[in-house]
DNA sequence: ACAAATTTTTAGACTGGTCTAAATTTGATC
DNA sequence: GATCAAATTTAGACCAGTCTAAAAATTTGT
């Protein structure tokens, strides 16, 4: 009685997931999916009314859709393969971290548990990818120490770098630029009120500005 | 002006190409792949007509079927992807040579010349995949030395194991439940002329006797 | 060389996944 | 609570890839 869920619906039921926890765990609108995979609306309602037909979500009409059980377990997997695979990437291939996700949305389709299980013990059990997502276990449990964006502690002081919001090609470039890597110390010394950019400093290099909106995309720690 | 392939047009190449090296570089005709990649002649037929608009083989209605210059490439490239995978899934993930098959299948499909290029360094840049088949080099190059299968020789002596003919689970489960391993030395002891079987040592091990299903199926070259 | 058997192609239909255009529902505003 | 804008769904179409049934071409056997 087992259903076969083909690769793109596996991507619906992955882009459902991750926008239900945009902000708080939530319904997700038709056009909410629509604009996040780039197909139509009309598209979306007659992917809706099939996955709903395989049990895979709650969906009432005008009303949007949440994840049953079942639905959840398959998208946790997804997003479980993908890290994996994107840890793959970049520890044993050396691939740069701003590089792997085209190639990562690929391999997380493969289809096979064995496979999954022995990656990850080849990976040494990673527990985060390389942006510092955390990644699901075997049973979809998920470490939920959710890290809080840099521009959201009011306070300066010491704190480390450990995860993106934003994971644009670009973004991740810039980090790199600037010479920051998942891990480094972050010691802020000014928060300037006017335009809420931060000074701060990497690990024990020279100080420099982090505009508002870098800040609001890094995840930082409260450095114990 | 680059042509997209589908992963379903790529198995069609990868079977055409397949096909045609079975005996001699040939034409190969519609029920061939039909029988190959089980589905029907009608549906082969369709996609001929499309590989044959988008250039990727030459098709005469009646006449049978031979890759272009570029549908080669394509197929060697899955082919090359195929073998590469396999070593990576038997060197690095412990898989045994007779599960790799179902998962290399899904693998050969991801699309990345970084990916495959990278995976090839890591891997030590083999020649030959876990069931001894020679793989294609980035250029589509092929080592073409052709090993021949035990029961061809008739002749006593030394031998070294390099590969095999047949891929099926069930053949590599005999072959490693008789402890057969690629790389192993054989030493024809007797041919018997009236079931053409083969005494045969492995090694330094016992001598066993190979039944001519088994000799034909295994690849060897005569030791230096 | 011609009829029979086999192979291959054509015709028409179905499914999954997509689209555009039109209709419907929701919900915000006055 | 009636109206209007936005969001959503329905209707109808298309493409890739598959099928079955029937027609056409090729090969084979005597």
């Amino acid at each position: 009685m087992r259903v076969i869920i083909s690769l793109t619906e596996e991507n619906y039921l992955k882009a459902i997931y991750t926008l239900s926890h945009l902000f708080e765990e939530s319904e997700v609108s038709t056009n909410q999916i629509s604009d996040h995979l780039n197909n139509k609306a009309a598209t979306v309602t007659d992917m809706l009314k099939r996955l709903s037909e395989k049990k895979l979500i709650h969906y009432i009409p005008y009303q949007g859709v949440k994840l049953t059980e079942k639905g959840r377990q398959t998208a946790i997997k997804v997003v479980r393969k993908h890290r994996l695979w994107e840890v793959f990437l970049v520890d044993k291939l050396q691939f740069k971290w701003d590089e792997v996700h085209e190639i990562a949305e690929q391999l997380e389709h493969i289809n096979s548990d064995e496979l999954i299980q022995r990656l990850d013990k080849f990976l040494g059990k990673p527990k985060f990818d390389p942006h510092g997502d955390p990644i699901p276990d075997a049973n979809g449990q998920l470490n939920i120490v959710k890290a809080i964006p840099l521009n959201q502690h009011k306070i300066k002081g010491l704190f480390t770098f450990v995860g993106v919001c934003e994971h644009s090609k670009t973004f991740l470039q810039h980090l790199t630029s600037i010479g920051l890597k998942i891990g480094d110390t972050l010691k802020v010394e000014e928060i300037n009120e006017f335009d809420n950019s931060f000074k701060v400093k990497i690990n024990k290099n020279n100080s420099q500005f982090f505009s508002n909106k870098v800040a609001s995309n890094i995840l930082v720690e409260i450095k114990k």
